[in-house]
This record gives structure tokens, sequence and C-alpha cells, in this order.
DNA sequence: ACAATAAAAGACAATAATATCTTTTATTGT
DNA sequence: ACAATAAAAGATATTATTGTCTTTTATTGT
């Protein structure tokens, strides 16, 4: 469904969002630990996602990336998604087809668009906010 | 959503079976033209489907590729893409964790296994039946 | 038997995704 | 100023995906 680097981002943004509260800031080992993905890889998708003012970042002692707690409520998953793996996703065509639209539909359009919609939807209601409820953190796994 | 793969593999399925009421077999490079794929990339994705037993092959003159008419609706989508991506797709979680289930489950679990639900219930529920129907064919597209 | 046709099979090439390593830059405290 | 810390940036390596090319096998008609 979405690329490492997607899957990689996604869960080591709510990680960070997580610790907004405390308005703690988190190292990329404690992130890679925290999420069980590869160090390096996982500083490089988070420099993606400081470029996008998705996440911010400080460097030296004491530093490390943290999320405003105002912005939580404002940032979506699909913002995120839409960084890392870009509006294929959302826009693209189920068979490949170079482009997706209503008239000249591939045979699986008018079924597809509807599971393509309901992603969409799903990725834009979901904020960073709620994800990093006590409730959630509670209940929820980032790694296992 | 799908590889390259999966997705020549489903559009040269769709137009081998909407042949298969003439009994029309057809050639690799008449599919590849139909539904713009390179050619000897998707020769080795009907390899595949030929051993999966998805679709029948016969070689030499007048030969190729056909489906049998009284497969074409025991034939689903969802087969297809079983084949050729695996059930990554069916099973897998959104955000990467190694496992899903409702036990250990991801932040997004609740909401991400309706969305893949519903992408597995269309995909089992569109046979090549349907896709091959007269009105199908003249609605709609494989290439553009 | 032979030539022509077309898929199967195997080998190879190019590109993209994933992952790691090294160097640089910014920040902090001494 | 200096050493320590941590992210940014750049370079490199590995692997998977996508794509092509060549050889082999099966089938058909002459
Ligand atoms: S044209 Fe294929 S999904 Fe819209
Ligand atoms: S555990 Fe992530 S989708 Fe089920």
């Amino acid at each position: 469904m979405f690329s490492k680097t997607c899957e990689y981002g996604l869960r080591a943004v709510i990680f960070i969002a997580q610790q907004a509260k405390t308005n703690k800031k988190v190292s990329i080992s404690a992130i890679s630990e925290a999420i069980d993905s590869p160090q390096a890889f996982t500083a490089k998708v988070l420099q993606q996602l400081t470029k996008h003012k998705i996440v911010q970042s400080i460097k030296g002692p004491f530093g490390g990336f943290f999320i405003e707690e105002k912005n939580l409520k404002t940032i979506s998953l699909s913002h995120i998604v839409q960084v890392l793996d870009g509006d294929g996703i959302y826009t693209g065509c189920g068979l490949g087809l170079q482009q997706c639209n209503d008239k000249e539909p591939c045979p699986l359009h008018f079924k597809f668009i509807n599971i393509r919609e309901n992603l969409k939807k799903m990725l834009e209601n979901t904020t960073l906010l709620e994800l990093s409820s006590d409730k959630n953190i509670a209940n929820y796994y980032l790694k296992n």
C-alpha cells in the first residue's frame, strides 16, 4: 500500500506527536528504537518531513525532533503520505492507466475510486491530535 | 497500490477474457498493444499466470493465450492479485508492522482494516465474466 | 524432414527503492 | 576556544523491481 519510506515516516511522526504534550524532543536513535526501523534510513525520511514543516528539528545537545502541540490537530496522515509517496495513491488508476478519469475509465474505475476515496478520507480525517491522545498511546503499538 | 507486474497482469487477463466468447486466442504482441504495456515484460507476467492456471496458452502457429468461457465466472480479480502481488495487500499492516492483528494493533489498525476489507471484497466480487460483458467492453478502456 | 510461428525459459540490463556510511553544520556547556 | 552532541547533507552500497534480449521447446502446415 505505502512505501517503506512512508511507513517509517508515519510511525515516526506518530511517535513524535505522542511526546508533544511533555514538550519533549526525541532523538533519531530514540525514534528508530521506538518504531523498530533502520536508524539512518529513518533519519533521511525525517529530513524530508522537516523540510516540509511537518516536524521541526533542533541540532546539538538536547536537540531532536518535535511537533508543537498546537499543530497536532492540523496535521493529518494524508498530508504525510502526500509528502512521502506523492498523490498517486489518491489520484492514480488502479490498473495503471496513465490518467484516471470518468471520461475514459478503466474497467475497474467506478469500483476503485470508491475504495480510493475512502482511504483518502480516512487519512484526511485522522489527525495527530487523535493519535497522540492518552487513550491511543495506551492501546496501540508502533512496533511488534 | 499494485505493482506494475500486477497492473499489466490484470489488464492482460481482462483483455484475454474479453476475447473468450469468440474463442479467439490472442498473441502476446496483440495483448501488449491492446493494453499498452512492454511486450517482453508482459510475456513474463503471463507466464506466471499460465503456471497458476488463470490463463491457458498454446504454442506455435495459431497459438496464443486464452481463457475458457466457462471459467470466466470463477476467476476473480482477487485471485490474480494474490498470484502476482501475494496477499500483503489483504493481510498486511498499513503502517508496516510485521504482523497485523487485533491484539497488538497499530494506531491505524481499526480504520485501516475497513479499507483493506473493502478492497478485498471488491476484488473478490469482480469476476472476469462481468468484465467481459459487451456492455463492459463498450464502455471501458484498457489503455489511454 | 523442414520452415514458420509463438510461447517458455533463461540470461542479462537498467532503474528505483531501501539501507548504510562519512562528512559537515549548528548548538550547548565548559 | 574547545569538546561533545545531534541533525543535515552528501556519498555509497545493497536489493528489488522493471524491462530487454537470446535460446529453447512445442505446434502447425508444406
Ligand atoms: S481509470 Fe482506472 S481507476 Fe480510474
Ligand atoms: S496492525 Fe496496522 S493495520 Fe493492523
